[in-house]
DNA sequence: TATGAATGAGGGTTCATTCAT
DNA sequence: TATGAATGAACCCTCATTCAT
């Protein structure tokens, strides 16, 4: 049992931060991410977000920590759902829904992959973690449905949606999204 | 004997730096890289760099036809084939040729339809254009073909391709290009 | 007793920022003064310049709001005087006063006025409003000396005033502005 | 067919660079003007320039001399008219036709005095040459007057010239010099 | 003479990070 | 903890001047 967990740091603002960061780091794009900049979106003046984060880099590794985060919790309400075909499928429909949001600025942790492959530090082994979590988890899915080509099949789903959500992105054409979506929906129902 | 054709202008020193600008884009990223990066791979001082290219942006545009005419050149070389089914494989099989560029850099249009996107330039379009040629060629392959979904098909190969790219990279796996490339040249056998 | 506003922000700093750029400016001329020499003149590090000053073209605002408010403490003390005429010739006697800088550098606002106008910034307008200041202040006084013509005196006043700095300047002869000044002072004498 | 004077040279292009000098340095002013800008102006190639002027403070020279030799043209004209009034009000008369040059960009040799008044090189004695030229003429009209203060008188008039012409200019307002110079012609009346 | 191209020094500006309180 | 201010390295870009032909 733990104890109490000593507050004496406001409490959230560290996550505060970490949000902001997320969401400002996936719109604007890490270089064009100014520190200034997250700590505006997070109501937090400049000098005080070295407190919480030594570097830029901690602040990205905590924007990756809260995609993760995000991950588990839609992984998590997916696994209520009775059969993979379910699961997989509710997995499609979420992208969809965002389709908007990838129209604008990419997936959240494609976009975030590709910057992070151009830089020297350890930065695109943790994202690169996240992504291999979803793949897992997909790769359960098909084998649930009895597939022996469950690992190849998982690679090309999160491919399907990373290079659709990268064109989507780049005509800024969510229907896109939607097309290749009802696509592999179709596909997902062809391999059992 | 070659005509005498004076030659005041450094031979090709434009082309040479689009070209080097292409190449370290595509391998730093472009906010990472710097003109003095560009203009030391070219062999050129870094002040004259700017009597060809007015700004960075210009260079990054040439950076861009650079990649424009090198997937014109590839497209002609495939048109060659007889079959659209050969022409497609022999797509697949330049992709996973270049497996271990892509797992070092990512796919050269896709890195760079990436990270333009973040940016007020309008450079996003041109990279968007080149994408959609490839696009309208593959298209062309799939009606060929004789299916009426081939606007669709055509997407889905694109963006399969572009989102194994990011898997490769991401992981540094060469051979899941080769694998998704397998995969997808099955696909496309069973379209017929 | 001084009432104890915590000072965090060093003390007038921006203030003499401005005054440097106003004196630098000054001597040197807008195009000719560095950022740096500003920064040197002020004591505080370049860099740092732009905590104070987003642009080099803010300074010169500063360095025109810095030339305004002095006019306006000039003209404060001018009015404390009894008569129109009196106040005209405390004006000519400052001119006079500082007829050694003049001879140096010429007129703070008219060289100013002269090089702003070659450029593409709105600062033109600010420093022709200070010069505004002083004209309508000047057509204040010959108004009250019961001149019907005293915008045009006010004109010809300033003018011969910004005329004299100049040919001053120009030939290093501190001697025409006395002289000037006396012969202007006969003529307001002439005036009544 | 006229041979004589070797012409090897193209004949008036170093006469054409300065009077393209003479007219961009005055729109544009000294310091924002580029070489390439007087170069294109003369319809010259860049490189050329330095054929016919070795730096950029030459062509300032030629400038200063085309100025130079205007200003004995139109001393020399007005030497033509009877009486010193008449010489002297045509002179107004000229400042006042060339008021919307003015309004735009100030008077050619005064903005020029105070632009190359801020720099390290003997320029500044150049343009002091040619108002003192100007002004020398107007001492002479006055003397020929009978007046015993003609120095001072020829000072005030082109003081009152040069201050009104940098008024002018600040507030783009031509009607200045048109009252102005009215003001001067009574005044020049009155001294008789 | 004529000319496109080359060169390098310097300027304005940004920004991650550190400091002092 | 919290915060405004400070710092300096680096980047993009301009331009007078020089070079090679």
């Amino acid at each position: 049992m733990t104890h109490s967990k000593s507050v004496r740091r406001s409490p959230g603002k560290r996550e505060r931060l970490a949000a902001a960061a997320a969401q400002v780091l996936h719109e604007q794009g890490v270089e064009q991410t100014t520190l200034a900049d997250i700590a505006r979106a997070a109501d937090v003046p400049v000098g005080n977000v070295y407190y919480y984060f030594k570097t830029k880099n901690e602040l990205v590794e905590a924007a990756i920590d809260a995609h993760a985060q995000n991950l588990r919790a839609v992984i998590g309400a997916l696994d209520a759902l009775p059969t993979p075909q379910d699961r997989l499928k509710a997995l499609l429909n979420g992208w969809i829904e965002q389709r908007e949001l990838t129209a604008q600025y990419g997936c959240p942790t494609g976009t975030l992959a590709s910057e992070l492959d151009k830089r020297a530090d350890g930065l695109d082994q943790a994202i690169a973690k996240v992504i291999q979590v979803l793949i897992d988890w997909a790769e359960q899915q098909f084998q649930a449905m009895g597939r022996d080509d469950s690992r190849e099949l998982a690679i090309a789903l999160i491919a399907a949606y990373q290079g659709v959500s990268l064109l989507t992105n780049t005509f800024r054409a969510p229907d896109l999204m939607t097309a290749e979506g009802r696509r592999l929906e179709r596909w997902i129902d062809s391999l059992t």
